[in-house]
DNA sequence: GCTCTTGTTGTACGAACGTTCAACAAGCAT
DNA sequence: ATGCTTGTTGAACGTTCGTACAACAAGAGC
């Protein structure tokens, strides 16, 4: 208590007072509000996202985001971009890399891979899942917002349905893979919403076996090889 | 234009303003406040509900929903009992009346019915979805929507349960009907989803045959009988 | 130490928000 | 006609919203 702290020190030797606040690079800025203004989503819902919470929440002042976003919802955009494009954009090219490098991979394998990221922790998380939530409601009234997660979407669902028919094919099964995809992000969808308003109901080791099922009905087993 | 309307000619002989408003039984007005709300909600989502929306899109006065709610949250809970407590209601009741009169229903017809009630346009419906997505971001935040929402569907999932699993007894089969009810259910919302936020993905006929999919790789065929 | 650039602050503003309430009037009872 | 009940109105309030912008100061360059 009565100990000298190093910045009563500094102010001591220099006179000089403590920054009132730090200069930072917008791109570093940019993140550091886009994290916070994710945060809020995540606790409070789109009723949270607002220039006064989320400033308040990054530690800033009321007129910063309006300085590094053209406006709110361009913030909101960029909150989507960063959150979920960017992870779903992930799994994305990691499973194109799986099937490029054919050698290592069989089709199952690499099948079974993007199937098992979907329930990972870290996608698979509460506070994911609220991100989801909230930004879906904004998706189907925003059009900027509803852009950008068609293109998400349609890439996430021609990438599943590529790894679904290569396993078909090399079976030599029957399968409408497009629909399939489509189903079975559906069902993912579904099972992350239903956890997110009751997680009682469901635990992400009975979502992914329930995923799992799903493609295994249509193509044959997956997980044990 | 100088044809004497029906109005200016009673003004005339009586001398009588038209009335400014007409009064209301409460239960009326509440529900016309009830139908205006859900319209601004399938219109705009939750960012339409406000005071000044409702009102207008009702054509009453801005005072009107304070009188007749206990405050704009409790007209959202009203919302949700109407629009979607009901329907979802309508649909168990009409189970249990199935199963009720067994000489009538043969289980597996019986459980069709109510997968079938699922994609009924009645249901199924662009407007509905944009509801349902909007109150979905809601009840992550709100407590009492939470409560309801918990409530109606342990129930819906019971029902769908009991049908599952009369199927799967008369025809000897080991089902785990309360799993498969809860990934019918989560396989249902996740279709109203990806249709709600792009409808060239998915159609109500398409998004039927995958519910039956799921169900027939478990209990066998429902649908030719 | 000094200047200059520019990231940051914080106030100001109008609009929209939910709520309250005194005044009003529609329409039934008399 | 007249009075009474009460559903309805609309202004007013304080708060919060998003945005704009002049003033400020942190930190690099010299």
């Amino acid at each position: 208590m009565t100990q000298a702290q190093p910045e009563d020190a500094k102010r001591k030797r220099g006179a000089k007072k403590a920054p009132r606040f730090s200069r930072e690079q917008a791109d570093v800025r940019r993140s550091m509000l886009i994290e916070a203004a994710t945060r809020c989503l995540s606790v409070g819902g789109i009723g949270a996202f607002t220039i006064d919470r989320i400033c308040k929440e990054a530690g800033v002042s009321r007129g910063l985001i309006n300085h590094h976003f053209e406006s709110l919802d361009g913030l909101l955009v960029e909150v989507y971009k960063s959150s979920l494009y960017a992870s779903v954009n992930n799994q994305i090219d990691e499973a194109k890399r799986r099937r490029a490098e054919a050698s290592g991979w069989p089709p199952e394998a690499a099948l079974a891979a993007l199937v098992r990221s979907n329930f990972a922790p870290e996608y698979f998380s509460r506070e994911n899942l609220l991100i989801w939530l909230s930004l879906w409601g904004e998706i189907a009234v925003n059009a900027r917002l509803k852009a950008a997660h068609r293109e998400l979407y349609d890439a996430y669902r021609a990438e599943l349905a590529e790894d679904i028919a290569a396993v078909a094919v090399e079976r030599g099964r029957q399968v409408d893979a497009s629909a399939l995809a489509r189903n079975f992000i559906a069902l993912v969808d579904g099972l992350w919403l239903e956890w997110c308003l009751d997680e009682s109901v469901v635990t992400p080791q009975a979502a992914e076996a329930a995923g799992f099922e799903m493609l295994e009905a249509q193509v044959g087993p997956l997980r044990d090889s």
